[in-house]
Formats: C-alpha cells, sequence, structure tokens
RNA sequence: UCCCUCGUAGCUCAAUGGUAGAGCGGGCGGCUGUUAACCGCCAGGUUACUGGUUCGAGUCCAGUCGGGGGAGCCA
C-alpha cells in the first residue's frame, strides 16, 4: 500500500490509476447518495485541492461512521485510484476502508463552516483557520517564498547571517523596542540613584529585542562581502494598521563594495526572482487569490517580472507631485522638498503616475538615518524606498556612510552617542569599504503578491498592540 | 496615540423606541455519481459589558472593552 499525499496524486494523475494508495487527511465537506454512496473531499493541505474520496455502503463502518462525517475529522483511506465519473476532478478513490483517526466532537459549534468566514473573525480562531482554502494557500505561499528568497541569495552567493534577536544595543535606531528582562517587576533592584539596576538583570544591562539585524549583518558583510539576514523584527510601536505587526519578518542584504545602484538592481532582481518562483510553483493557489481575492494579483505579478522598475529621485518625485497639484490634483498634505512624502503622495506616485513599483532615490539627509551615505551635493543621503502600489514602502534602503569623519559627523547632528557605536565606527577605522543594503518586509511582500489586504492575514500568528492570543 | 465606524444564534446578516428573524452550518427525515447539491421538519439568543433616559431600549445617551478602516510611525 503506496502513501500519498494529495499533491502527488494530481501531480500525475494517469500514474495511478488502478493502484492501492492510502490517503491521510481532513474531511472538508461530505455528500451522501442514499443509493448508499458518499463522497468525501479529503484535504492534506499538500496542496490547494482536495481529493475525492468514493465511499460505498459496503464499507463495514459505512452506517456507524461515514455517514456521521462532518466538517474537520480526520481520516485514513484506503482505495484504488480510478478515474473519475463525475466532474471536477479527474482521478477519485473508491475507498475500501476509511479509518476515523479523529472526529469532530461537537458538529454544532465547530467554529468553520464550509461558508465564506470573515478573515475577522477567522483571526479570532488562528489554531482552525490554517484549515481553510485561504489560509492554507498562504502557508504555502509563504513558504514558497521564503524558499525563494534563500535561493536567490545563495545561487549569488550570499551568506545568511543569524544576527541576534536579543540586543544589547540601545542604539538600532528605528522605533520603540520591547523589554527583555529576568527582574521581578513587583520588586525591582535600584541603584543608590533610585533607577533600575540593570547590572542586576539577567545580561548585566538594558537588553530589548531587535528591531533590525542591520547594523549586526554589517560586520559579517565587511567579512564575507556579500550577507543576508532573513528572521523575525520586533517593534513596540503603537501602530494600529493593516500594513503593521508587532512581530514580522524582514529580509535585509547587505552587499560590500557596492553603491545604492546595485543596491536597487538587487532589490529589483530579488522581487522579480521571488514572483517568478511563486507563479510557476503554486499556480492553483494563485488561481485561487485571483478567483476570490483578487482578480488582479496574477497579472499584476507577471507585469512587474517582465518591466523594469521605475527609477526615480526623491526631487523628481516631489517636483511630479507639485506638478499634479498645479494641475488640479488634491492633496490632504502640502508637498514641499525637504519633508517626508506622506502615504497619499506616495499612493500617488506609484498607483496613478507609474502604475508599478517605483523606487525613490537620495532623500533629504534630515528626514533619514545616520548611516545613510551624504551624496557630494551635502544636502541628499543615498537612500532608497521602493514603493508598491496598495501597500506603500515594501524596501527600504541605502548606501551606508563608509567614511568615518563622515558618520562621525552625522551621530554628532543627530546627537547620538558615538561611544555607543563603537564597534559599528570600528568597521569604519579597519579596512572600510563601500556598501549598501536593504530592508524588505515579508508580509508587505505576500500582500502584494496574494491580494490580501491585511498583514494580520499573511502572517500564521498575528502579534500587534493589544493582541497577543494563541 | 488621534479621527471615523461597527459589536444581534456556531457563522454571515435583518429587525420605525413596541412579541428578536432569515440564510448557511448542526440534528432528524426525503431525494440524487454527488461537486458551496436539493426539499421538508426541529433545535439554537444574558442583542459585547456597566450605568442612564423612557410606560417600554437590540434601537437613544454616557462610560468601558473589543473588531475594522484611515492617519502618524515604519517594513
Amino acid at each position: 500500500m503506496l502513501d500519498l499525499s494529495v499533491a502527488q496524486l494530481f501531480a500525475d494523475p494517469p500514474s495511478h490509476l488502478g493502484k492501492m494508495v492510502r490517503l491521510k487527511g481532513w474531511v472538508r465537506t461530505r455528500r451522501d447518495s442514499k443509493a448508499g454512496i458518499s463522497f468525501i473531499h479529503l484535504s492534506d493541505g499538500s496542496c490547494f485541492d482536495s481529493a475525492q474520496v468514493v465511499v460505498a455502503n459496503t464499507v463495514s463502518n459505512y452506517a456507524s461512521e461515514i455517514q456521521k462525517l462532518t466538517a474537520s475529522c480526520a481520516v485514513i483511506a484506503e482505495g484504488e485510484i480510478v478515474a473519475s465519473q463525475g466532474k471536477g476532478q479527474s482521478v477519485e478513490m473508491i475507498a475500501t476502508s476509511v479509518e476515523v483517526v479523529g472526529w469532530v466532537e461537537d458538529p454544532d459549534t465547530y467554529p468553520i463552516s464550509p461558508k465564506a468566514h470573515s478573515f475577522e473573525y477567522l483571526r479570532e480562531v488562528a489554531h482552525l483557520r490554517p484549515r481553510t482554502n485561504t489560509f492554507g494557500a498562504i502557508g504555502r505561499v509563504r513558504h514558497c517564498l521564503a524558499m525563494a528568497v534563500h535561493r536567490f541569495f545563495s545561487e549569488r552567493g550570499f551568506c545568511w547571517i543569524h544576527t541576534p534577536i536579543v540586543t544589547g544595543s540601545d542604539c538600532e535606531g528605528a522605533g520603540q523596542m520591547f523589554r527583555v528582562s529576568t527582574l521581578d517587576l513587583a520588586n525591582l533592584p535600584r541603584t543608590p540613584e533610585g533607577k533600575v539596576d540593570f547590572s542586576q538583570d539577567f545580561f548585566g544591562k538594558e537588553t530589548h529585542l531587535t528591531v533590525s539585524g542591520q547594523l549586526n549583518v554589517e560586520t559579517w558583510c565587511m567579512a564575507l562581502s556579500k550577507v543576508y539576514t532573513f528572521g523575525p523584527t520586533f517593534r513596540a510601536e503603537n501602530s494600529n494598521t493593516s500594513r503593521h505587526l508587532s512581530e514580522f519578518w524582514m529580509i535585509e542584504p547587505e552587499i560590500a563594495f557596492a553603491s545604492l545602484i546595485e543596491d536597487a538592481q538587487l532589490a529589483e532582481d530579488l522581487l522579480k526572482y521571488m514572483f517568478k518562483a511563486l507563479l510557476n510553483e503554486r499556480p492553483s493557489d494563485m488561481k485561487f487569490f485571483a478567483d476570490r481575492i483578487d482578480k488582479e494579483c496574477i497579472t499584476r505579478l507577471e507585469r512587474l517580472v517582465d518591466s523594469p522598475f521605475e527609477r526615480m529621485d526623491y526631487t523628481a518625485g516631489i517636483r511630479h507631485l507639485e506638478a499634479a497639484i498645479a494641475k488640479g490634483h488634491k492633496f490632504e498634505y502640502p508637498v514641499s522638498w525637504g519633508t517626508d512624502l506622506q502615504s497619499e503622495h506616495e499612493r500617488y506616485l506609484t498607483e496613478q503616475l507609474v502604475g508599478r513599483p517605483v523606487i525613490l532615490m537620495n532623500y533629504p539627509k534630515d528626514i533619514k538615518a545616520f548611516y545613510m551615505r551624504m551624496n557630494d551635493d551635502g544636502k541628499t543621503v543615498a537612500a532608497m524606498d521602493i514603493l508598491a502600489p496598495g501597500i506603500g514602502e515594501i524596501v527600504g534602503g541605502s548606501q551606508r556612510e563608509e567614511r568615518l569623519d563622515m558618520l562621525d559627523k552625522r551621530i554628532d547632528e543627530m546627537k547620538l552617542d558615538r561611544a555607543a557605536y563603537w564597534w559599528y565606527r570600528d568597521l569604519r577605522r579597519y579596512g572600510t569599504v563601500p556598501h549598501a543594503g536593504f530592508g524588505l518586509g515579508f508580509e508587505r511582500t505576500l500582500i502584494y503578491a496574494t491580494g490580501m489586504t491585511n498583514v494580520r492575514d499573511v502572517i500564521p500568528f498575528a502579534r500587534t498592540p493589544k493582541s497577543c492570543d494563541f
């Protein structure tokens, strides 16, 4: 008896005709024919489609068990693969036995019915939502894209660097951090000055969850040349939007002997590689997203893969926005050189002006981070954001300031503490080279690819302000 | 954190300040090589919570909690 996944069955249906096989999975639907036949749709998550198992009343447990099967009962079915007499599937199993491994104890209260549920509701039953069509597809697409990321970098000679999750540096920059501590909150040790005595904490100092692997991965870039991180990242911001999670996954490559030009090209190549892999490897999942979630999602990816990204200087972007205003376009917020773009401005550029992702480059120094490389004009830094229609910023990156004197100047201007960055500054003292990198938000990439509208629905278990169930 | 909005059966949603309903799902029965099957019957409710106005509140008011959308922050 051959154990088969549903994916294996449908990968080459003719090759299984006439064979006795075993399928294991969960019941999606059961339809009875009182002529003495039941049809079970069996899903094992290995692919989008479920397999039809035909069970005749000659099977010993037909009346006692088969006819009592409801959605999500776990079963092991054995039988012969035959050409289907019905429509909707090429082959099916004629079962010789169906063993019920796990019952649904009260079908009346089973939270997932074969009908449409709202995504908001399904978040409340996140432990069961993987059993739905949408979240099964999300799980497979997420895996496919993650593997594509690793393949892309590995094929190009990058090393995956496991940067730390717990960080002792309070200088990572972006955003509020989660504290990591084993101190007794009800009985905090104090210094003579009355402050919390972190020297008694687990690591002997204040520690937090990382908000970015970038500073750490730069150190390995200065030795292995081409490196990347891919792991979870934590932000304690009180952000309540469809694009923010408190715990999310980010891909951060860093390349030595490279400028912003190569950095932008790397980001474009990565996104195209990921989406090409998705279209090739998960066609039936993508067809589902196109049918039920966003009918544009496949054509959007095909168009992206086939055409070069638009590249535009921040300064040119401002001119385009001013031209739009002159032609009568109304924005809620004013546009002027030197200010950060509002969501509505980014939307206009990527959705209306270009209609594709836009790489916006060379931003004013005052709205960007201290480590970004100063351009020769003294006003802008070699930063880039990739803006995607419907999402906004999907990539944020820059060429890094490799000149110690320039870096120190920026640290001072921003009133940061040089000493806190001692090891980061060391990289500029010992064999510094021009280098660049970026961060790609994995969940934002997923919503762009699938047409899902909320990052909470493309991660298995969402962590957001006031919400950390499961 | 700010603005807007929503919270009714397991789920999706109705209900002018006046007896809380439908579809799906579930149970039972009928019918059929079925495909989100179909037909009939039955069960299923502290209307998020607390307080208030009123003869009477799912409905109006206040507060709390939670969800969603948008903004800010960012990926």
